[in-house]
DNA sequence: ACAGTTTCCCGTAAATGC
DNA sequence: TGCATTTACGGGAAACTG
């Protein structure tokens, strides 16, 4: 999530007239210490005001919050500065541009004795632009507010700031505006929260969520409560939803962007589901799922086999960002190889669910072109590619598990691996003996 | 090359005696508007003078380089600060710590007629602490100077400024404190240098350069001139041999340390050199050896090959520092496989140079240990590791170039690499052909 | 002691200046 | 215009602070 530097007042609204201001209603997010300008338009598109209207931008205003929330934070300018409205040059309305602002948080926090004590990335602030209008014996005060704006002085506080303006926009498309929205935040229908994620993948993928991967998230998410509702606490804490769709958002943004806007990724399956898809398909046939887990962001496929009457699901450990940014996806499922005892190897993945052969789905994103390929050696050295590589799997998939947020928790996830792992050593003792995986491939020339 | 944030002045000396400062003659590094801290001690052990002494910092007080150099920088303070000297806890000399001091520029650099011009890493300042004392009716000028100061912006131009630190170190053993010395830089002879040299090595990675190493960068860097003289202009310009270095000190210290220090890395071996040190050694030898055109630091290895009564050594394509980040060399090493259309894999690599047997070398730093290589599932995900591998050089070794430094240039450089790929096509068209080698492993199943 | 919050600062990218 | 130098700021980590 990139910051949000431009902040646009579009208003400047005669006093005590609160009129127009079409503005969506979205909060901003700016950073202390980080650069960002204003550009305040005067509406009523009358040149006649050029050079009598001095504009000033102040931080939270008459803003109730600020005094009545304990430990609401100040804020103020870099500098005071005042500006006259001018002509904008394109379509001739009144404009004056603040640029090289910045926020600086300012000694003294307010310590009311209020009850309410909120996160500062749950503070919602106001800059209001001021102008005094002086002519001929008239006189009068011109107001106008930007949107809520959400003040951070880290980039680690992008998530959750994130998911502050998330549920402001959500709630205020009925609500007006109300500045002490996380002082008591209303929760969201899922309904509502499932159209939000959606538009977060619109925008970083290109494409959105369909009914498959939403009812997964819903799953996950609202459990089978009584209602529809999702909490803010639970939400945005930090073992709720949002950390790991974010970490997933980011994934996407890094390193899947092609794969997700062309479908690809299934994504959003449990791996109860996963089983149930491929166990029906033909040996070799794979799709890709997210970790629910790794809180960072991860990507897994499994496949499934059939052999000997039998039906194994397999998933790969998930490949996480740093890992991307070694060979992209496309190339690892494209190179991934399972490889036994007895030296045969051969790559497991042929089809991507449904029935698409992997180079049709996936064939355009190889970095390892087919040409490059013909090239053995580069500059007088001997190029070479990593081939992502595992020992054969021959035991049985992994009993599936579901992974619901409402009672999630890593240690607990933890130890459901390890019985499983127990588990699975008591079914196949064979598999666990000491292994030379790692000397397993003959030596050369012996 | 991480910067110096400590200044430490250790000498007040009285007014007109420059005596004591049995400092070391180093020049220092500091960024402007990064904080850093001096203390100042007065080594007249005198607790009598105490309260009576107030020091005060001063940036270029009296350089005269600053009035006749061409463009040289004026810097100040944060604040204007002075502060009396006050007994220090442990020892009882007089201290005084100036805390949170950072520099920023004065606009209004010196632009003389003087024909002299200075990188900004050639500039070099002092700070002065000044006091006045006065007891008695007596009265008196006190001034201590720092080691020379080296003020740069932005850490790009730690690699410049650390050669400055490295020439002006080695040349003030001998000259006295000379600030202009960029002005009319004078050489260094080999001896001095390679010796600089070596002692960046040690202590970046706990061991200094060998005979052989030295030798090689002497023909690389010195070449076949009529004297040993390595000049300023040559060493530091951006095709020159530091930035090379530089890169391949960063590698060590971020990727290679332990195989550094434990001797395992022969490092700068010319391509020639390692063909005669390879070629009279069993199948299977090995060497590691930087790359000579890689200005960011990489590492290549050399295996010789015996067959069918030729000898034939590779090198593969360098590793650089993201791609370690991956994975670590030792493990590069040890998994290294070559593949041939037969599907025989198997991995070169034996012996470390001489006759060491890889895992005796290198074992102890095996990432992929044995035991958790018995783990083939964790957490029910399939585990998985990257194996490199090349596509079997058959062709003969690429003739052996040497790139002295006198003459190198990128461009050159890659020419002469094409050329090489030409000769090599014309020769074994056989191994240009349309190739298969990211298709050839044995499909699963089939 | 600790968690939430801010500062610090490297390293890269972009902007600026000459 | 190109190069030298500075600024900007994301991201990780340390430092702060109640």
């Amino acid at each position: 999530l990139s910051l949000l530097r431009k902040l646009v007042a579009n208003a400047l609204v005669v006093a005590k007239q609160p009129a127009m201001s079409s503005l969506q209603q979205r909060p901003l997010m700016l950073k202390t210490r980080v650069r960002f300008s204003v550009t305040v338009r005067f509406l009523a598109n009358l040149p006649v005001f050029k050079d009598l209207l001095k504009v000033k931008p102040v931080f939270d205003k008459d803003v109730q919050e600020a005094k009545t929330i304990k430990g609401f934070r100040h804020f103020e300018f870099n500098r005071e500065e005042c500006k006259v409205l001018d002509v904008d040059t394109p379509d001739g309305g009144l404009v004056a541009e603040f640029g090289h602002m910045f926020l600086k948080e300012k000694r003294g926090r307010y310590k009311g004795s209020s009850e309410t004590r909120l996160g500062v990335t749950e503070e919602l602030h106001i800059i209001k632009f001021v102008a005094e209008f002086k002519h001929a014996g008239l006189e009068c005060n011109l107001e106008a507010s930007s949107l809520p704006v959400i003040v951070i002085s880290s980039t680690n506080q992008v998530l959750s700031a994130w998911a502050s303006v998330m549920w402001y926009n959500t709630l205020s498309t009925s609500e007006p505006r109300n500045l002490s929205l996380f002082a008591d935040p209303p929760p969201l229908t899922w309904q509502q929260l499932s159209q939000v994620l959606s538009w977060q993948f619109l925008s970083v993928g290109k494409r959105g969520l369909d009914e498959d991967q939403l009812a997964m998230l819903r799953d996950k998410i609202v459990g089978d409560g009584p209602d529809d509702l999702v909490h803010w606490s639970k939400f945005s804490k930090n073992e709720g939803a949002w950390i790991w769709i974010d970490g997933i958002l980011d994934l996407v943004k890094k390193h899947l962007v092609d794969l997700w806007r062309d479908g690809c990724i299934m994504g959003f399956v449990s791996r109860k589901r996963t089983l149930t898809l491929l166990q029906e398909k033909q040996t070799g046939t794979f799709l890709l799922r997210f970790s629910e887990t790794n809180k960072d962001g991860a990507i897994t496929f499994s496949w499934v086999e059939h052999t000997n009457g039998e039906t194994h699901v397999h998933a790969v450990q998930p490949y996480t960002k740093p890992e991307l940014s070694g060979m992209c996806l496309p190339d690892i499922i494209n190179l991934y190889s399972l490889k036994a005892e007895t030296n045969v190897t051969g790559n497991p993945l042929r089809y991507l669910y449904p029935d698409i052969h992997k180079d049709t789905a996936l064939g355009r994103y190889y970095k390892n072109s087919p040409l490059s390929a013909t090239q053995k050696i580069i500059d007088g050295y001997v190029k070479r590619t990593n081939i992502p590589v595992s020992t054969f799997p021959t035991p049985p998939p992994s009993p599936p598990r579901e992974i619901p947020f409402t009672d999630m928790d890593m240690d607990m996830d933890t130890e459901i691996s390890m019985d499983l792992d127990q588990l699975l050593q008591e079914l196949y003792p064979d598999f666990f003996g000491p292994g030379t995986s790692s000397q397993s491939f003959a030596d050369y020339s012996s």
